[in-house]
DNA sequence: ATCCTTCATCGTGATTCGACGATAGGTGGC
DNA sequence: GCCACCTATCGTCGAATCACGATGAAGGAT
């Protein structure tokens, strides 16, 4: 049963826009913050592998970077205090994916410059 | 005549379209890169002051910005060697502006996301 | 030539990052 | 219960970052 992760964990991308401006004092620190979770080739990988499989994959991110696991697992951590990705508890498992919204927002304030 | 340094020292936008691939590899690297240059919030307000003046300011941005000398002079290195801004000697001052390749050039990485 | 302005660089200290191994915490199977 | 598996966290180390003041280099102005 190897194909059971490909079944989303996270519901479905809500669709509503960010109202939030995309300049301003408040702006600079978040696109900041956004900008330096991708801010290593690592964690731009680890995002890479989460929108390939749209479905959330646990613990193969780790098979798929030549790092450690506990090096995975931290910067597992930085995307997700970062609030681009989420993880959920599937059984003994862990099953990250994208949050849509933080990528939506990524790319507004990107696009905004 | 203050006004002098709303003249561009940079050419206009070399519109030819980038070529380069959007992921892969190497396309990791460089985002990574262009992420982690943009990882600092007095890095995102000075790429903004450059945008919002097209023109190119120099010395300006240490007015606008509440950090030493020798501070923004870094940031500004580091957002230079990132390749995002230019900086162009003028006399005695220096003229930085911003790359628009490098811009596009990010907003198409983070669009591939 | 002498000063003054402008910017870059150096050196320093405090903080954070990146990576790892080792360890602890859950969960499911036996 | 006990054991195997998957993650997270801790502790540690070296390296990089961030900020600053001080110094240096280069170009006008007088």
């Amino acid at each position: 049963m190897k194909d059971k992760a490909e079944v989303a964990c996270c519901g479905p991308a809500s669709a509503q826009p960010d109202l939030r401006p995309v300049e301003g004092a408040d702006a600079d620190e978040e696109l900041a913050a956004l900008a330096k979770a991708l801010g290593h080739p690592a964690r731009v990988q680890i995002l890479r592998i989460l929108v390939r499989r749209n479905a959330c994959v646990c613990g193969d991110i780790v098979d798929e970077l030549p790092l450690a696991q506990s090096t995975v697992s931290q910067h597992l951590k930085i995307l997700k205090d970062a609030g681009i990705i989420r993880g959920d508890v599937d059984g003994p498992r862990v099953c990250y994916c994208i949050e849509p919204r933080a990528l939506r927002r990524l790319k507004a304030l990107v696009g905004a410059l």
